[in-house]
DNA sequence: TGTACATCAGTGAACGCGCGTTCACTGATGTAC
DNA sequence: TGTACATCAGTGAACGCGCGTTCACTGATGTAC
């Protein structure tokens, strides 16, 4: 985490030139160490190495900032999801690796992941229409092409709010290393992975016994 | 959410009494209303209607005020899944009761299940041996004497694993307001009876098709 | 029953700190001529 | 190419605030005699 300028002396130019970005990463940063409620933006200007008032130049303030990084979080999710989708194999091989992607998300991205979910949630992409798909969206999308035959009458709605919390719980779970963690314990991939074809079968097949 | 004692012509006596608890009861709902960060010492005197500084007879500090919340919290959460769990009726209808208590637990007392995880998590019971059965060693024991012919060879631990990261993620979704509401969508209640059941039996039988 | 006194749970004032935000300012940039 | 000037992205000092924590204190309680 070193400033993207250095002490007084070292100061490339008086002007940064590219502050709104170095905020935001900044920002997503520390959210990702401390939390959503733990940033603050007098650690965010220190990092990049910037007066706290010069962010007023970018953000209407604190909470404009917060909104944004959950916005570009969002769209991150949104498009490593679509890839997945969109990438190489059998369908339920790629349905599967969205499950991964998403996991992968919210590991690698913790600052995104929880902006995300403090501010917006999953499901709206935007106001106006037109708008991509947002994640929620293409795990519907994904579950009807995946399973073309369905789910015996249940809505593709109800399964993929299943899996969504499956593996959020995963996620958060993870997060605050509230998983056991070991050589022989499976891990959450793996977890998510049989959850997630268990209530795909489960759901279209009932109860067995 | 009335102070215990009122204003200062009201108050029945110097000595509250009943502080400790009290401070206990405050930031329980305080945690519940703004989350552990947002908890702040402060408030939950001045609700209590006590100085700052009382607080410092009773508790070494804001952290340690935490830890005790949490401490209830995982022993109020602990003897409700043990009541639904030794209620009456089939395994399975304890089973399923189980389930409604944890995101009951977790609707009713979002201070508790915010402490909870915030600190020590749903595992260890306390350092020394001979302590109370955790929430999650109920839930393997649950699994395991509902479901006495097991589930294909998979472990129960494996199992619980799905199932609670399906708890958390209904009930997390739930109180972060993530969750579609409305007369004709089913609430978490029903999402999680389903998707335990899944789980379960999708366990044991694999894929069907 | 009444008094002296130790114990202890509160008070209230103060502290140092870090926060988000504002303001008048100044240094750098780039455009018009 | 050189100069004047408008624009704008930063500075730095200051603000009011609420926080957790400390300290010497004081009022209430309960026990010994």
């Amino acid at each position: 985490m070193r400033p993207w300028r250095e002490g007084p002396g070292d100061r490339r130019s008086y002007h940064h030139g590219n502050l709104k970005e170095a905020l935001i990463e900044a920002a997503r940063r520390f959210i990702a160490e401390r939390g959503v409620g733990g940033f603050t933006l007098v650690d965010a200007a220190r990092l990049v190495g910037v007066t706290p008032a010069a962010l007023y130049r970018h953000f209407r303030g604190r909470e404009a900032l917060l909104e944004e990084v959950a916005g570009r979080g969002f769209t991150d999710l949104a498009e490593r999801l679509a890839r997945a989708l969109n990438a190489r194999g059998t369908p339920l091989e790629r349905f599967t690796r969205m499950g991964e992607a998403y996991l992968a998300f919210a590991e690698e991205e913790p600052g995104y992941y929880a902006a995300i979910f403090e501010s917006r949630g999953l499901a709206q992409p935007g106001e106006e229409a037109g708008c991509r798909p947002s994640p929620f969206d293409l795990l519907v999308e994904a579950l009807q092409t995946t399973f073309p035959d369905g789910f015996g009458g249940v809505a593709p709605r109800f399964i993929a709010l299943e899996v969504w919390a499956l593996a959020h719980g995963f996620a958060t779970l993870s997060a605050s290393g509230h998983l056991p963690k070991g050589p022989g314990v499976p891990d959450k991939y793996e977890l998510l992975r049989a959850g997630v074809l268990a209530l795909v079968h489960g759901a279209a097949g009932g109860p067995r016994s």
